[in-house]
DNA sequence: ACCCAAATAAACAACGTTGTCTTTTTGTAA
DNA sequence: TTACAAAAAGACAACGTTGTTTATTTGGGT
């Protein structure tokens, strides 16, 4: 590989020369520079990362953790907003796919120490509680999407009581005035959270909570737990005759609509349906599209990412709205 | 952060001892050898990885540029791949999304090279022709999940032929005789080499094409295309008759899933249903279960990685096998 | 005890950069 | 012209490693 001084022999200058042209140092005759920026072009020239590290000791790289992160397929937004930041900010986003099989955390903290991360972003599939083995106090850490118990760590996690409030009262003013809210396991803090947020919504609105039922499905990939979605969701729109259902993620509202079908009624007119995540494809891919409220992914990234570029300490808990995607289905 | 020397000092012993034990090197004594690593361990000592490469010569880098990548969930696998065998060999795959708007490719293979990178994987989001720009010939490229016009480089893509004709065996075999293919638009080349493979299985079977209708679908985002997609589905279905569809990829499936049921017939029991992809949770969403072949991204992934690793310098032509995923959709 | 080869350890240079200090060149005022 | 400060360029060390060469220690055979 061509090197400084290689650049620096064919453009008949000292070395430093060079450097100081690569590096904008203005005290360099136009001249010089010119002859210069003619060899590094002649010669493909590109500055040795490596060599630049251990010198300036920067490394420039921000550690990404992701914990089984890549499972879901929205969470990759988490990444792309650090990394977008980082392309800008001209550092090297090192992204781990933590995997409780194959590479443990420790691992992966291991090799970012090894190459000088400046700062460790801990990513979750999903937002929930996690607890870090002690060696992330070695280096700047934040946690996105997640929040550790001991509050040794800043963190940023979607509003979810927000979100549940504000898809709530966005179906109440649409007139719809009974709610059935299919939520999640109520062991996740999204489901505790978001529950809040629901009945906060029927209190502000003044809406007696009567006209309200939220029962919680666990869901999960089997076939079992998915027939029970559709089961609860038959009997509910049977038994309190809902006419909006709000559902704790996309793909149980995909199973709404099939259910919702099968009982001849027709989504958005005779039965409206809300949703949380904005899952990939999905709520556009039913007819009418899903109303749904987006995560918050892509600000999360960047606000982690910023977070550790300010060199902040604070152990701030933050949180970040849901963005309200409205299409047909209320 | 702590340096060989102070690990050294701390044990009582040359520099290069440490280094030595660092590296496995046979010729230190057993004494010497413990007091390095109870050194090593006391003073949380890791070898700074930027100073490795400049000394050795050798980035261990591997890049992988993902063209669009990220925008279809299942594609993610292809990254897995790679990243499960570079982290075998202990080697970084430095992750680079390009997106027209934002990176170029050219600032990617910049950056790689100032890292110093082995090689390249460049992988793109579906299955198509690329061309790649010049810079890429000064470093072991590999293509995944697209080729290139030139044959310049190295390529791994999907058997699509094979695939097709494989799943329409199945249902052929499974007894249906009667089938209509929804197809992809004709432009994009899994589309076109699927056709091929549909009517070979039609004529390894010896079942007459009169039972065999193709048609293309142009698919997208908006809902006008989906809404397409539904409307010649039903049309389909009334005026051809068909025991069985396959479709071009997952989404469309969950839409002639929705049409099937609004015509009061049953998926799997009236009418079989097939498809490509294995899209993320899609194809256990619906009910029942969709039968479908599933892209071999993982092993695209890991083809490319492990053609850099044995740095072949052939420029064959890979296709790798999709996977029949059974469920009861046919 | 002594020699000598083999085993081990140390010393020193090198990797490709940037930081610091010194030297040379340049331009201006006398 | 000469003097002199400012600007520019160069020389050299340093970063934390590993490769290579040189020095020391060890141990077995006399």
């Amino acid at each position: 590989m061509v090197t400084i001084k290689d650049v620096a022999a064919h453009a008949g200058v000292a070395f430093k020369t060079v450097s100081r042209v690569v590096n904008n140092d203005p005290t360099v005759k136009p001249k010089n520079r010119e002859k210069v920026l003619k060899a590094i072009e002649e010669l493909g020239y590109r500055p040795n990362r490596a060599a630049q590290m251990t010198r300036r000791k920067k490394s420039g790289v921000v550690g990404f953790i992701a914990d089984e992160l890549l499972r879901v397929p929205y969470t990759f937004d988490l990444i792309r907003g650090a990394q977008d930041l980082a392309w800008k900010h001209n550092k090297e986003l090192m992204v781990l796919n933590v995997n409780v099989d194959k590479y443990s955390v420790e691992g992966a903290v291991n090799h970012l120490f090894e190459h000088r991360a400046e700062g460790i972003i801990y990513a979750a599939m999903y937002h929930r509680e996690v607890t870090l083995p002690a060696q992330f106090s070695e280096v700047p850490t934040v946690l996105a999407n997640c929040y550790d118990s001991s509050n040794d760590y800043p963190s940023i996690v979607p509003d979810e009581k927000e979100a549940a409030r504000e898809i709530t009262t966005s179906m109440l003013r649409k007139g719809y005035k009974r709610i059935a809210f299919l939520n999640l396991n109520e062991n996740i803090i999204a489901a505790k959270l978001r529950k809040q947020g629901v009945e906060q919504a029927f209190a502000d609105a003044g809406v007696s909570p009567d006209n309200l039922i939220i029962e919680s499905v666990i869901v999960g990939d089997e076939n079992e737990e998915r027939s029970v979605t559709r089961k609860r969701a038959a009997e509910l729109i049977k038994n309190f005759k809902p006419d909006a259902i709000l559902c704790g993620q996309d793909p149980m509202a995909v199973e709404v609509y099939f259910v919702v079908q099968a009982l001849g009624l027709q989504v958005g007119k005779d039965i409206g349906i809300g949703s949380f995540d904005d899952w990939d494809i999905i709520p556009s891919l039913v007819q009418p599209g899903l109303t749904t409220m987006a995560l918050p992914h892509y600000e999360m990234g960047q606000w982690a990412f910023n977070y550790l570029l300010e060199e902040r300490t604070d152990k701030v808990k933050e949180s970040a709205r849901f963005t309200l995607v409205s299409r047909q289905s209320f």
